[in-house]
DNA sequence: TAATACTATGAACGAGTGCTGCACGGTAAA
DNA sequence: TTTACCGTGCAGCACTCGTTCATAGTATTA
């Protein structure tokens, strides 16, 4: 439907709803890492199926690793930041700094509701 | 409905159709600037609706400026991508060297559909 | 024995958005 | 009268996104 291409993929896939979010809360974590139910505590109103979709999403854009600790009871998943996902912070970042230099109206940020500018 | 947020926004802009084509074109030519039925010839298969759109949001945004001259007819409309709009363009392709580097599986890019690898 | 914690997945539904297609508007030169 | 030029407005289709509810498995805890 729309153009293909690699540059467009990669925005279309971080504007789904709660995917920077979640890359900040994996960044913030020890070693860019963090357990699903963590990851759910603090993101407050995201369900289990769509923390659960943006997840997997993650995993194949090969932005974030999952591992899977089945010897515990019950389950742990830890996911972690790939070196390809915390370098993407950084692109992230360089969006938020142009949109601050040039971006007149914008919305203000720093608000209780946007933690993305906090970067 | 999504997060409030300039990068959001800005990344949701971007994932538009023709929108990071349109801007493209902008870049080349000179003095990052084209007419609307340049534009329009330039991007096969757009409509002069969407290619109106597009500009209009663009113009909103800051990220081009629009020039009318009536004094000629037809009229002329000159659309320039603004200083921010040329920064633009450093974002995109950083943006374009971070998927190149990390996506293993990525769009075959500098097929004739896409123009936006060319960058 | 039953409930709870944890990590999910699937189906159904509703809302919203993006894009297309078509019609229509104006003016001046050819 | 047609063409070049630059749009706008409306109708409608298709797709996507997100929510909610149901389900599932296991081991500890009450």
């Amino acid at each position: 439907m729309n153009e293909c291409c690699t540059v467009n993929m990669t925005v279309r896939y971080l504007t789904k709803k709660w995917t920077l979010l979640i890359i900040l809360e994996l960044f913030k974590g020890d070693n860019y890492s963090r357990r699903f139910s963590e990851l759910k505590e603090s993101l407050p109103g995201i369900t289990a199926k769509i923390l659960s979709e943006r997840l997997q999403e993650l995993e194949a854009e090969n932005i974030i690793s999952k591992k899977i600790d089945a010897s515990v009871v019950p389950i742990r998943s830890d996911y972690t930041l790939t070196e390809g996902g915390v370098e993407l912070i950084g692109v992230i970042r360089d969006i938020k700094y142009w949109a601050l230099k040039w971006k007149i109206d914008n919305i203000p940020c720093g608000s209780q509701e946007c933690k993305i500018c906090r970067l």
